[in-house]
DNA sequence: TATGAATGAGCATTCATTCAT
DNA sequence: AATGAATGAATGCTCATTCAT
């Protein structure tokens, strides 16, 4: 793995477990096996090694919806298994939490995650258009904008409840999405 | 006012101004009029200060909650209204932010606000099934459930998009929880 | 002695010894017998120390002008005893030398000699008009000029021989002033 | 050119713009078109390059006054056309500074320096004799003495004021040497 | 010979915490 | 009880120097 590689993830490891602003540089660059120096050679300063995690947070949400088919739409709903970034969420859930803390004082963080967001959701938007052609576009804007809402609730409540998202939670989520989407 | 309410209101103030991490106990003695040192007669560290401002925010909405009669049912349906308590929501966002992203790896905050969850709940189903008496129990639940889920989205979102819950979001979060209330 | 005043001999003393860009803050504080956190309650930066460490000499330079009696007039001329200010250039030529090198690059600093150095002119200027009424301004600006040259290079010449205006110098420099204030 | 010789011109171009300090053997490196390692194959490490530098200094001005045939002794004296090291003197002054200030605390730096000053005063000496052999040597010595005091002056008077040798002070040093000169 | 990745000591600065007064 | 001077560990970051390739 490249050295870039190699920091990044160590700086993922670090802030998942110690929190955003508890991460020391050291503290990476010895989870990386790495002097503290070597870092600088690869990212400009601490700020630019967090834009490169959200970032690659958002490229990795992307890319698993574009890779995946979509959900056979007869089968029951389960958004945790449609939407497969749900997997990596489960481990992004404390960045997350931490960076949307963080994006509320730092303005460059905020950039960052509004564009995220708003990448995210032209995405949704546009494949949902595909999907229901006949649909209005305000509809569907709603829609997720609830299941955003819902979500950034479910990735809280995991944080506050110990981070994992269980049988009884997915299930609940579900039906709510469920009956949401047959409301209209 | 005694000195330890003084030292917290000044905490409050400084945290909602400058966010969690920022705050300093120098900060926070200067707003309160105050020694730094005198903090530490009252406060074992800075983390029991937070400790105490979480329990503060709680203890705010329960009584929010306690003291206010309710809606009448046939208004039409204001979340932002009804639950009181987000008055002081918008103040709190900053803070709720940073908490939430701090009792993910704190676990003292975390047991916190997690009781805080549970009592906020109790309490909210206890009313409502006072005022509907026919409703399943495990209705009420869910849909306070779901409510929650909204309200952390919100909060989120809030902390996210510029930190004003504006009357677009306003009407579009009412306007879902009718739709979800009424659905069911 | 003053904290304040303390911390500012010890970072004489480091600069004197060590050089300008040598001298650490944490060389300061151990030869202030100080803790390094501690500078930072009386200077703001290490930047603000120099600055005070340069208003230090130039206020030092005016009152020993201030403070003494002229010289006879009758008596022949020694610049090095009439201006009493020479027993500390000694001390001083190391961070002179320090300082008009940082100036250089650096625009407060060069913005300070400068001040200091035009302040030192008015003032030696104001003075020689009062004991030669008769004399063209000019003309003594121009004898301060070359007067400031000699010294200067007086200084760097000090601090390439090994730091000491011993006997040979002094005298020469002497009867050079005084051939110069005489030939005009 | 050879490597040697590329690296040093780099590392004079750097310590020109930034300054002795702040010129780095990466900025030197980039400024050569070299490796940052490959310096430390032609240089010990980085005081030996500026050892190196203030060898190249002084030789320059040395072959300078070797070179070139003496103005005539009939044309109004202008020492920095006389003494042609002045063209270069302009460029150097930045470096004169920071090595003039260096030379107070490294001995070796000192050494050369001091060596360099003899040998360029002897060999000044050994010129004007040519020119005036009636003169006594004390003379001419006390006179080059004087001369060079004022150039070093002038050398720290341009970094204080900024840097440039401007024609109002050209002719005040010259009138004042010529006067120097004349009165003995 | 030449590279540039890698090191690690060092720097200025901040801040929670202690303690003499 | 109250102060605020004092501490010192920690932080982000730089840079001369080394060394595997």
């Amino acid at each position: 793995m490249n050295r870039h590689e190699l920091i990044l993830r160590a700086a993922r490891t670090c802030m998942i477990e110690k929190g955003f602003h508890n991460a020391s540089i050291k503290n990476i660059a010895a989870c990386a096996n790495v002097s503290a120096g070597l870092i600088y050679r690869y990212f400009e300063n601490k700020d630019s090694i967090i834009e490169a995690l959200v970032s690659d947070i958002v490229n990795n949400m992307k890319s698993h919806m574009d890779d995946k088919p979509r959900r056979d739409e007869n089968q029951p709903l389960d958004i945790f298994q449609t939407s497969d970034f749900f997997a990596d969420l489960q481990d992004n859930i404390f960045m997350l939490m931490d960076i949307a803390s963080a994006a509320t004082r730092n303005p460059r963080y905020k950039k960052l995650v509004v564009q995220a967001h708003n990448a995210l959701q032209d995405d949704i938007v546009r494949r949902e258009k595909q999907q229901h052609p006949e649909m209005d576009e305000s509809i569907i804007r709603t829609r997720h904008y609830v299941i955003t809402l819902l979500l950034d609730g479910v990735i809280v409540q995991c944080g506050r409840k110990g981070y994992v998202i269980d049988d009884e939670l997915r299930q609940m989520i579900n039906a709510i999405v469920h009956k949401l989407i047959h409301a209209k």
